[in-house]
This record gives structure tokens, C-alpha cells and sequence, in this order.
RNA sequence: AGGCCGGUAGCUCAGCUGGUUAGAGCGCACGCCUGAUAAGCGUGAGGUCGGAAGUUCAAGUCUUCUUCGGCCUACCA
């Protein structure tokens, strides 16, 4: 520090002290002008190649391994990826600066129906349509699709300040990644929980093709609503008359020796009309009871397999007595006996023209539950016995009394419902006797198979050519008729329907079983390993493990084929049987063979390579599958390929950190296909998040104008902006942010950033030689390392937990309340006045130096920009990301300590409070121009406990010591009885000219003062 | 419609197993300083805890209902 100041002389008037001063002095900008810095700072990592830095720094330490869950590559990032990266990168970086190696390398989802339809967009346009594309080329373009949104989210991600391997991210679509899932599949397939079953999904007779739920619109359709009555046979349990037992037992010969003596006990199949049912307490004759349904899909009744039911419906039962009058035959006569339910009866009866009934018995659910029916069309003209199977009767959620009969057909090949419902009651079906699979009754075309009896197979629902494309078939007029001779039609009346329509070609689309590709939950206890696998991890927040859990308890096979073009395929060959290549003896060498022209071409090396080539021997009639695997199979894989394959990182990732919708996503994939594979979970934890939200608390949506984007608060705040918001918001629930909470946080920004700026002004040109030991320090030194002590000793424990919103406001709070308002403004005497070599100043700045290395470390995950800049304004050069967080030793821990200064604080609060209405009434201004008389009580003790003296003078000026006056910023303190403030300008004390404190004695500024001045001179 | 979760000052958050006048920071208002200055300091005003009922001597904290919001399913034969 230089002064080029004069001599005082008498006549220049009073010396300028000012340059006499020991002021902060620092080039660090207040403003800090991130939109533009950043992107430097971000050069200056990728010139000292930061993450390959760390990685080298590491080596040998215990590695810390979050997995990252894949962005699928389409589309800009928005508010929700922004904030999940930087969590993970918050995560990643306090892992590592606490001595552990985060290795954190992450990746992308490539495949999928998005890019799909993107890239047949862009054919489309071109005038080419699905069919004129090569499926490779179709394919490369795809990639190269998926490729350049890759890239541009890379530079979005990394613009936020994401560290990570970004030159060698995993990719789902790379060869090697391709060839690592296919062999996965390979494996399950070998482990016999692979299996081929049938599901209902949305298909196009028109296209000939499978259609996902966005690619359906909905509209009108005329359609034909029907009634027809299932003739109740008999009840499990308490009918008599076995006619046909045996022909049941036989028709089931795999039965299980059990499952015949149950059905042997029930007394079987019966002849309709031969039984007697006891119901509601009453016994009744089954000839001429029935169960009605209702259904606008009459094409569907003859692959009728249930009825559902609802226990929440009050039915039944109605006996038919008269009947309206009309020009053609009814099914129904006088007499018969119709279970409805009750809220519905009025309609039913209308429909079905009946004049009058009577209300015969309520039908509770439990005897429902037992009914056995027969097939409407069992006794058709025709049916070759093809219907002579018991219809039985499932509980289904699905049933509701708003419209119909409160009951529903059951197609389990026809619709989602009807087959999550037969599924589900696989031990029902069990006892009766009937097989659980699910009929394929309709081909590609739409048309019956041969499951269906001669008079319908080739029926086509829905007309696939012609004139009249896209209109009713013959099926439903067929299946009509059989019901009119069978006398189960009870209406009939045309309707209009909401109903799904391909958006391409507007044709209807039906629901149809097709043979699909499925995990086995239970095969090989997969369901069971999975659960296991949930009790051993640790969840953050806790209640994602009951969440989890409860899916996958419930959850049914895992489906995991798609009828679709850009993904994955299933690498598997069937033979002429229906029998797997893994099945072979030769699979291994397949399989080998499989793997290899994956590896080495992508997914096209299945496609393009013949079968003799992957499978040289005994190849007749043996086909490859030319389905591909649910885009989920590709990430639930993401450990297989990317931590299994990569030597720079473990098998098993610490944690999978996601939002929360991914517990039904990727955690649940990863963890079956793990599980499958390998028998545990590829994550020791799993940490989630909610998802971003508006002010008001409601999501974010393009037609509420509510959305935020990432690169616009970038732009205009800077990327350590929302990192900041991200720390400061409880991520477990949703996370709102707006306007106002920008603001917010942006304030929040500059009191950190101008406490550090403080720091580094005061430690201009400190030096290690200056330091004083922790056991030379001033009280108030040693308070401030008892404060740090107090924050760093639960910090790792925080860390680990991801408290980072702890972290970060406990950390805000000691920079706005101890330091800031406190501690700093306390110490500005001693540091601009004091004498330069004063213990008390030396300590000052050792304790600011000890401050600024936590402070720096601790934020630089959150604001990891600003702390490099921070900590390069003081050693310019080097990382504060190569840093480790700072040891705070137990010897600074004194809790006497920080009573005692907590007393003081609390006096200087009363003293404040005293004096704020001088203030107000302009007697005293600045703190300075009082003098003040503190309370004794608890004080005193305090004070010299602190070695805290009582005097308006220093006793040795050269080397100060602290008075109560420094403490509450006065010029002068002593003890009495009550608190009283006086102003010092009334009185003879003089204010010195430098330090600005009123004193008695000779000169214009104090001894102190002097004495620092004398030393500069 | 079902499953899980949440609603504490304008904003972001504390508030453990129910127990004195519900806390913090920011923002705001007023004032001070002008030697952290597009900074710093001080003082103050703001919530009855989404709403209702109940249990209890006592409830933000337990129970039920309700309302609003979020995620995930299911959306109709």
C-alpha cells in the first residue's frame, strides 16, 4: 500500500487519511455478466480437460457411479432435463471433491416410434412413401436423425455446466450397444423367460399394420349396439344333473390331477336346461335364465370367452311379462328370466321391447361370481362344437353401470380391458378348466381364423378394398344372424360411437390379438428377484420404494416386441414348430453368430443377413423373428452396455437418479432386465425428483404459455442462475419456478457473490507467513472456525443424502448472517485500521483465508462457473474443480465459544433496537456517534470469558485486542444496569479522522490509528 | 375412475415422536452509511398453517371428509 499523500500543514486543512487505510482491494467485478462469462469458463475446462483431469487426479479412489438415464434424442431440452442433469451434476461434483471418483458418463435413448415417425415425415415430403423406402435406408436415416439431436443436446447440456465423458457418451443405437442388447435378449431367451404369447393391440385391416395410441384419432362411427343374454348353465358348486362331464375332463386332458377332482366335486358341464340354481335363498329352474350383455362390436361375441362383472353393481334378477307387439320374431318370451343390473333394468327392458317384468330376486356378486354360462352361440346352425366350452364369470374393474347392461363381454383377442381381465384370473380360469391363451380369431387382414367354426372364418370386419374400404364387413351381419337363430339376440339398434380411426388412412381400427414376444414374471421368479432386489435398495425419497414395489407386484409379463421399423430386433429364430433357436444345440454358435453381425453392422446386420449364414444347419422352416424389442428393453439394458462394458466404470451403479414417472420407466426396466440377466438390481440406490411446474403450480404446457425454457433464462441470467434455483428448491416434490423465482434466486446470487468478492478484496496479498494459530486468535477468530466446524461436520453426511437444499441455505445464511452482517462488519476496524502485523488483522485474514477455501469448495457444485471464477481471482490458473472440500479440525469446535458470542450478539440486538429511534429522530446516524451502556446481566461473564475488555482506549496500540465497543460497533461501551445510548457528539469526545471513532485524548486520530500510520510513514 | 404424493408469510424453505405469543432467508416499507457503493448496515410490517368436522386438557403436527395441484395407470363393452 503506497501513500502519496503531504504533510499536514496547518493551512491545507485536515490530512486526508483515506490512503492511509488498508481498504479491499480486488479487480472481480461485482457485476458478474454470466450470459457472457460462461461460455469462457467452459473453453477453459475443455483447455485443461477437466473430466479427463479428474479422472487421472482419481485413479485408485473409491468410485462414486451415477448412472444416467437416457434423454431421448429428439427435441431441445426443456426445464425438466435441465434440471435433472444438474442435479446429477450437483451430485457428481460433491461426490467427487469429498475424495471419491464420479465418474459420470452420460447418454442417450436413439430408438423409438418419435424418430420414426420424424423421418417418414421427412420421406413424405419428399414424395416418398413408407412402402418406396429401403428398410436401411429408412434405418440410416433414423440414425442420422437421431445423431444430430444428440449432438445439439450435448452442447445444451454442457452450456449448463454438466461435467462428464461428452466425447464418448453410451448410445443405444451404437453397434456396440445394439450388439450388447441383443445379446441380453439372447440370454433371457436361453434362460427359458422369454415366450411367445398374444395380446390385443391396435391394429389397421386397411394398412395391415400395428398402430401405437398416437397414431389414432378419434371420430364419429355408425355402429351397430346389440343385447344378447348368455344362458346361465349352471353354478359352480351347487348345480345337479351332470350330463357332460366327462366330455369336459376329456377336452382337457392336460389338466392337472387336481384341477379334475375340483371339477369332478363341482359336478360339471351340463346340458342346458337340465339344472336347477339356487339363488338369493330361492331355487329356480337354469332353462331360461340368462345374463344380457351389450356390446357395439358384434363381431366380437364369437371370440366371447367371460363375462365381467363389478361387485359394486347392484343386479337382478327379471322375469319377462309381456311383451310389446311387433312385426318380427323376438327372442325372448314371456317368462323368461334376465339378470341386469338394477340401475340399467329400464333401459334394457325398452330396448328389448318389454312391455312389463317383475323383480324376482336380488343377485348378490358372490353367487355371480360362481354362475357358469353358456356361449350364445353354442347352439347355432353350425357351430361344430366349437362354443360347447363354459363361459365363466371375472371381477373387473372395468365395469361400470353407466351404460349397457352392468355387464361386459369378454373378448380377451379383442380388447385391452377383456384381456388384462382374463390374465388377471389365470386361477379361476384354472379351475374351471379353460386355457388361458388367448385365442388369435383374426388374421393380418381382419378376417376369422380357424379358430372360429367354418361358417365364420374368412369373414372380414371391416372391407380392406373396393369402393366401399372402411366400411362393415360381413362379420357383423353374420354373427347378427346366428344370434337371431339362436333366439340370445335381444336388440338391436344402430348407434354413433367415438371410436378410434388410423389418422393416415381415417379407416376404423379394431383391436386383434397377434402373436407377440414376453418376459415371464414368474418363470424364473423374476417378480420374486425383483422385489428382493427393491427391499435391498436405498431409495431417496423413501416412499419410491413402496411405489416401485407395488408395480411390480401387480405388474403383469413384461411385452416387450413392437411391429415396428427403428429399434432393436428380437434376434431370435423360430422353427417350423413354434420352437426357439435357443433351444438347439447349436445356439451358442448362433447366437455367436447373431452378436457378431450386430456388432459389426447394427440392426441391419440382422435384417440384411440370411438366415444360412446365421444358422448354417437344419434350417428348413425356420424363420427370424422380424419384430424389434420395446424401446424400454434398450434402456433397461443401459447397464449392460454401458457400466458393464466401459473398464473406467463399476458393474453396479451407485445410483439411478431420475424423475418420478420413471418408476414405472427405466428404473423398473433396468431392474427387470437386470434381474432377468443377472439376479439383482444394476443400482444400489434410487434417487428421485418431481417435475417442473408454474407459479401457480401447474405444469407446463405450450396452450397454457406457461413454459420456460432453459436457453432463455441462459441467455438472460446465466446457466449458475438456475443451478441455484435447482439447490434451492425441494426437488423431491414438483418444482415451481417463475419469474419471481428467478428474481429470487438471482438475488440470492449476489449476496454470495459479493461476500466472496469481500473475502478476496480483504485477502489481497495475504500470504501463508501472515497466518496466526488457531490458539494467538481473537474469540471472534475462533468463533467463526467453531461456525465452520459446525457446518462442515455433517456436510459429507448431507452430501451423501443429497441434501443439497440443506447444504445450500445453511451455507446462504452463515454468508448473510454471521459474515455479512456480523462478523465482516465488525472486522472492517480492525482490518482497514488496524496496524498492518497486528495479531488481530493477521487473524482476521487467516480465518478469511480459511473461509474462502470452504466457502469456494462447498458452492462450487451449485455454482460451479462463478467459484471458478472466484477462486482463480486468488490463484489464477489453476481449478477449484480439481479441489477437495476442506477439512474443518475438531480443535475449532468450542460451544462455550459460541454462547458467549451469542450473548453479545443478543446485546447488540437490544443496543440496535435502542438505537434505531435516535436514528428516526436524527440524533444519532452512523453507530460510531454513540456511546453505550450494556446490560450486565449474563454479559459480563461473556466478556471475559471472551477476553473481551471493557475501555475506550486499546491497551497497547500497536497490537489491539477487542473491546466491547468493537463488538457492538460504537465508539464507546461500558457495563451498567439499564441499556442507555448517548450521543458522542454532544460530548468532548473527538471523532478521529481515520477510523472515524470518537475518542478522548491528543491528535486527530487515535493511538491505534498511530500507531498504523506511524508504520506506514 | 384408481394408486402414490403434496398444499406453512408475496417467493424459497424450517417446524423431530401433538405442548409456551408458528421460525429463517429473500422480497417489501422506512431509515442509516457513502472507506464492500448498480454494494454494506439497522429497524419494521406480513402467515393461524388449502377448507370442514372430529380425537385430545392441548393439533400446523393424529383421524375422516372435502378442495386444489403433481406423477403414474385406466379411459368404456
Amino acid at each position: 500500500m503506497t501513500t502519496d499523500s503531504q504533510d499536514s500543514s496547518p493551512d491545507s486543512g485536515p490530512r486526508d487519511y483515506r490512503d492511509t487505510l488498508f481498504l479491499p482491494k480486488t479487480d472481480f467485478p461485482m457485476r458478474a455478466g454470466l450470459p457472457k462469462a460462461e461460455p469462457k469458463w467452459i473453453e477453459f475446462w475443455d483447455e485443461q480437460k477437466l473430466y479427463h483431469t479428474l479422472r487421472e487426479q482419481s485413479e485408485g479412489r473409491e468410485s462414486y457411479t451415477l448412472h444416467d438415464g437416457p434423454p431421448y434424442a429428439n427435441g431441445h431440452i426443456h426445464m425438466g432435463t435441465a434440471l435433472n442433469k444438474i442435479l446429477k451434476d450437483l451430485i457428481n461434483r460433491s461426490h467427487q471433491m469429498l475424495g471419491l471418483n464420479a465418474n459420470y458418463v452420460p447418454g442417450w435413448d436413439c430408438h423409438g416410434l418419435p424418430i420414426e415417425w420424424k423421418v417418414e415425415e421427412e420421406f413424405r415430403a419428399k414424395g416418398r412413401g413408407k412402402d418406396d423406402v429401403p428398410a436401411s435406408e429408412f434405418r440410416a436415416r433414423c440414425r442420422e436423425y437421431a445423431k444430430g439431436w444428440v449432438d445439439i443436446q450435448s452442447e445444451e447440456f454442457q452450456r449448463l455446466g454438466v461435467v462428464g465423458d461428452w466425447d464418448n457418451p453410451y448410445l443405444t443405437m451404437r453397434f456396440e450397444s445394439e450388439a450388447v442388447i441383443c445379446a441380453e435378449l439372447l440370454k433371457i431367451a436361453n434362460s427359458g423367460q422369454l415366450y411367445r404369447g398374444s395380446k390385443p393391440i391396435m391394429w389397421s385391416p386397411v394398412e395391415q399394420t400395428a398402430l401405437a395410441e398416437a397414431e389414432v384419432e378419434y371420430a364419429d362411427r355408425r355402429v351397430t349396439q346389440i343385447y344378447v343374454r348368455f344362458p346361465v348353465n349352471y353354478r359352480r358348486g351347487k348345480s345337479v344333473n351332470v350330463d357332460d362331464f366327462d366330455k369336459v375332463v376329456s377336452s382337457n386332458s392336460n389338466l392337472r390331477d387336481d384341477q379334475k377332482e375340483q371339477l369332478s366335486a363341482l359336478q360339471d358341464f351340463t346340458e342346458t336346461g337340465k339344472g336347477m340354481l339356487e339363488t338369493g335363498g330361492q331355487s329356480f329352474a337354469t332353462d331360461n335364465i340368462s345374463i344380457v350383455i351389450w356390446t357395439t362390436t358384434p363381431w366380437t361375441i364369437p371370440a366371447n370367452r367371460a363375462v365381467s362383472y363389478s361387485p359394486s353393481i347392484q343386479y337382478g334378477l327379471y322375469e319377462i311379462t309381456e311383451l310389446e307387439e311387433v312385426e318380427f320374431d323376438l327372442g325372448q318370451s314371456i317368462g323368461d328370466k334376465l339378470i341386469v343390473a338394477d340401475d340399467l333394468w329400464e333401459s334394457v327392458a325398452k330396448a328389448s321391447f318389454i312391455k312389463d317384468s317383475k323383480r324376482v330376486t336380488d343377485i348378490n356378486t358372490n353367487d355371480l361370481s360362481d354362475f357358469v354360462l353358456d356361449h350364445p352361440l353354442r347352439h347355432m346352425p353350425g357351430a361344430d362344437g366349437k362354443y360347447d366350452f363354459p363361459i365363466p364369470m371375472l371381477e373387473g374393474d372395468h365395469v361400470t353401470a353407466e351404460a349397457g347392461t352392468g355387464f361386459v363381454h369378454t373378448a380377451p383377442s379383442h380388447g385391452e380391458d377383456d384381456f388384462n381381465v382374463w390374465m388377471s384370473n389365470g386361477d379361476k380360469l384354472a379351475s374351471l378348466g379353460i386355457d388361458p391363451a388367448v385365442p388369435l380369431t383374426m388374421d393380418d387382414k381382419g378376417c376369422y381364423t380357424d379358430v372360429m367354426p367354418e361358417r365364420f372364418e374368412g369373414l372380414d370386419v371391416i372391407r380392406t378394398s373396393g369402393k366401399k374400404r372402411g366400411q362393415d364387413g360381413k362379420a357383423n351381419p353374420e354373427v347378427i344372424k346366428a344370434l337371431v337363430e339362436t333366439g340370445n339376440l335381444l336388440a338391436r339398434a344402430p348407434m354413433t360411437l367415438r371410436d378410434a380411426h388410423s389418422w393416415r388412412s381415417k379407416a376404423p381400427v379394431i383391436r386383434r390379438a397377434t402373436p407377440q414376444w414376453f418376459i415371464s414374471m414368474s418363470k424364473d421368479s423374476l417378480r420374486d428377484k425383483a422385489l428382493a432386489e427393491i427391499e435391498r435398495t436405498k431409495f431417496w425419497p423413501e416412499r419410491g420404494r413402496n411405489r416401485i414395489g407395488t408395480m411390480v407386484k401387480d405388474r403383469p409379463d413384461w411385452l416387450i416386441s413392437r411391429q415396428r421399423n427403428w429399434g432393436v430386433p428380437i434376434t431370435l429364430i423360430v422353427g417350423p414348430n413354434g420352437e426357439l433357436h435357443t433351444e438347439r444345440a447349436d445356439a451358442d454358435a448362433v447366437n455367436a453368430k447373431i452378436i457378431e453381425a450386430v456388432f459389426h453392422h447394427g440392426v441391419d446386420g440382422w435384417f440384411n443377413t440370411p438366415i444360412e449364414e446365421l444358422m448354417p444347419e437344419n434350417n428348413a422352416g425356420w424363420e427370424k423373428v422380424s419384430d424389434i424389442l420395446d424401446v424400454w428393453f434398450d434402456s433397461g439394458c443401459t447397464h449392460a452396455f454401458c457400466l458393464k462394458q466401459r473398464d473406467d466404470l463399476p458393474d453396479r451403479a451407485d445410483l439411478y437418479m431420475e424423475g418420478s414417472d420413471q418408476h414405472r420407466g427405466w428404473f423398473q426396466s433396468s431392474l427387470m432386465e437386470s434381474c432377468a440377466v443377472y439376479g439383482e438390481a444394476p443400482y444400489k440406490g434410487i434417487l428421485t425428483h418431481g417435475f417442473v411446474v408454474d407459479a401457480k403450480g401447474l405444469k407446463m404446457s405450450k396452450s397454457l404459455g406457461n413454459v420456460m425454457a432453459p436457453e432463455d433464462l441462459i441467455k438472460k441470467f446465466g446457466a449458475d442462475i438456475i443451478r441455484l434455483w435447482v439447490s434451492s428448491s425441494d426437488v423431491t416434490e414438483e418444482i415451481r419456478i417463475s419469474d419471481e423465482v428467478i428474481k429470487t434466486n438471482t438475488d440470492s446470487y449476489r449476496k454470495l457473490r459479493n461476500t466472496l468478492r469481500y473475502m478476496i478484496g480483504a485477502l489481497d496479498g495475504y500470504d501463508e507467513s501472515e497466518a496466526v494459530d488457531y490458539a494467538d486468535m481473537p474469540a471472534l477468530e475462533r468463533w467463526v472456525l467453531h461456525r465452520l466446524h459446525e457446518l462442515g461436520s455433517d456436510h459429507e453426511e448431507l452430501v451423501r443424502n443429497h441434501d443439497h437444499r440443506v447444504i445450500f441455505s445453511r451455507l446462504f445464511n452463515f454468508c448473510t448472517n454471521d459474515l455479512s452482517a456480523f462478523y465482516f462488519d465488525i472486522r472492517k476496524d480492525a482490518l482497514y485500521c488496524d496496524p498492518l502485523d497486528s495479531t488481530r488483522r493477521r487473524a482476521c485474514r487467516t480465518v478469511m483465508n480459511a473461509l474462502f477455501e470452504r466457502l469456494t469448495t462447498w458452492l462450487a457444485p451449485v455454482l460451479c462457473f462463478t467459484m471458478e471464477e472466484v477462486w482463480q481471482a486468488r490463484r489464477p490458473g489453476s481449478s477449484v474443480h480439481l479441489e477437495t472440500f476442506r477439512d474443518c479440525p475438531d480443535a475449532w469446535q468450542d460451544n462455550a465459544l459460541a454462547k458467549h458470542i451469542e450473548t453479545v450478539r443478543a446485546t447488540r440486538e437490544q443496543i440496535n433496537e435502542t438505537i434505531e429511534p435516535m436514528r428516526a429522530e436524527k440524533v444519532i446516524k452512523s453507530s460510531l456517534e454513540a456511546s453505550v451502556v450494556a446490560p450486565t446481566s449474563g454479559l459480563a461473564e461473556a466478556l471475559d470469558a471472551l477476553s473481551v475488555i471493557i475501555a475506550d482506549d486499546y491497551a497497547n496500540p500497536s497490537d489491539p485486542t477487542d473491546t466491547l465497543a468493537d463488538y457492538l460497533i460504537v465508539s464507546n461501551a461500558v457495563l451498567g444496569e439499564v441499556i442507555t445510548v448517548s450521543d458522542l457528539k454532544e460530548t468532548d469526545a473527538k471523532k478521529c479522522l481515520r477510523s472515524w471513532k470518537y475518542f478522548h485524548g491528543e491528535g486527530e486520530i487515535t493511538p491505534r490509528d498511530a500507531v498504523a500510520v506511524s508504520r506506514l510513514d
